[in-house]
DNA sequence: CAATCCTTATTTGTATGATAATTTGGCCAG
DNA sequence: CTGGCCAAATTATCATACAAATAAGGATTG
């Protein structure tokens, strides 16, 4: 795309990752899903790459194969590494959701977790209402002291996101366990998305402990119907944007 | 684990790759999903990788970090490689699932994935049907005829996968997708799972047909219930096992 | 002219050896 | 006992060379 001398310089260093050839994954992956490269194009090859990054082969074919093994290239002999199609892409991968963050709108992509969202977590939390653990039911509840002793201060942030992580391990489905990524990502950049910063606390605790204690007395029913009325009623979440029509998908 | 002068021997060649440090990657990862590795664990160094599988150091890196990237290891200097906490694993990353099915109790296995699939696909068919493009909507058509056209034969695994393929892109949201991983792999092994090849053929084709028409017509409820019933009713699935105490959870 | 085979050029894959950087753990001094 | 300094182990990076695969074009032949 840009085969010339002076092409992106590609400005490294820019992120925290202090190894070289992580910082070489992350910068060709943010130009990857930023578009600059689109799915079925060809990369520059790796001593391009080199040129490009100052850096050696060695270095540049890590970060290549970083990216391989998540699931946004694939390289061929003699043709080089071409951009896999989207839905090869590893999007729930932590740094792939940070690449992709990177580069969205961020009230699209908050539509698009809260749609999720939705649809999961009453399941979520009915699921570990059967299934928790006397550990797992412990770790929720802890979180969810955390977040009522910081409800104070406006960091509860990381508490609210343990007692999410906590309710979804507890659910105890490994296929489930990759969306923890994803709401983390939503829940810590929420004040990005939304224009208040907490929304209504009071109704914030109230709604949390719902669900501990529906989970505490493994009534599934009770757990569903919290978590849904914390998604929904409350709104934590961004009513303006309607989940339907979001875009009438250019093609 | 086995830091002797005789190790694991590791089996090679056994997986298509044709690569190398693909190879290698594929045999720790084997070995890490089957519990040799467990998390927390050190993994042997470099140079002992190497001598285990004969290959350059080179390689054994590229190898690592592949596994890196798909959250199964962290490496630091002086440290080693340590495996990664479950939780971090990117389970719904095509080679660790493979991996996974690889050394897991296929029931346990198929019973987690119905979980999933019975929470997720109603929504997604009722997603489908109110944010499908024309062209997704032909896809799905499409791999419904195939079903149809190929339902003397058994092979009708084919199409059926890419008509919930085709169904999953159409809900056009892309923290959906990955699930594509799950479902293909689950469809497709299906038989070594259910003692039966194609449960009840006769319900199967007009249960899709009843989602494709409700997703034609948009209607969400419409696609919502005929997905759920493809799920529940005829099964396809191993109503054996109950979903709930699935494990007592050995801690 | 057409089809087939062969050569060649390009790009990734693998190997080797050396040096740098990082950090644990112990040693030593106060 | 405490603090800082030193050494060892391990990954991180670099440079170079050769191997393998394969796409593309050219030579050969029908």
């Amino acid at each position: 795309m840009n085969p010339g001398k002076s092409p992106h310089k590609a400005s490294l260093a820019k992120s925290a990752g202090s190894n070289l050839h992580r910082k070489v994954a992350q910068s060709i992956g943010n130009q990857i899903l930023s578009g600059v490269y689109a799915p079925g194009a060809i990369l520059p090859n790796e001593a391009d790459w080199c040129r490009i990054y100052g850096a050696s082969r060695t270095t540049v074919r890590e970060a290549v194969k970083t990216l391989t093994a998540k699931g946004l290239l694939k390289s061929r002999t003699k043709i080089g590494s071409r951009v896999e199609p989207r839905e090869n892409w590893n999007i729930l991968d932590r740094d792939v959701l940070a690449w992709h963050m990177a580069s969205m709108n961020p009230q699209e992509f908050f539509a698009s977790v809260q749609e999720v969202r939705k649809i999961l977590e009453p399941e979520v939390a009915a699921l570990a209402a059967l299934n928790r653990t006397p550990q797992q039911l412990r770790a929720i509840s802890e979180a969810f002291e955390d977040m009522r002793k910081a409800k104070a201060g406006l960091n509860s942030v990381g508490p609210d996101v343990r007692f999410h992580l906590a309710l979804l391990a507890a659910a105890n489905n490994v296929f489930l366990t990759p969306f923890g990524i994803m709401i983390e990502a939503a829940l810590t950049n929420m004040f990005e998305f939304t224009s208040t910063h907490n929304p209504e606390p009071d109704m914030f605790i109230p709604k949390h402990e719902g669900i501990l204690k529906a989970v505490k007395r493994g009534s599934a029913k009770a757990a569903r119907k919290a978590a849904l009325s914390l998604l929904t009623d409350t709104d934590h979440t961004i009513s303006r944007i309607p989940a339907k029509a979001k875009k009438p998908k250019k093609i």
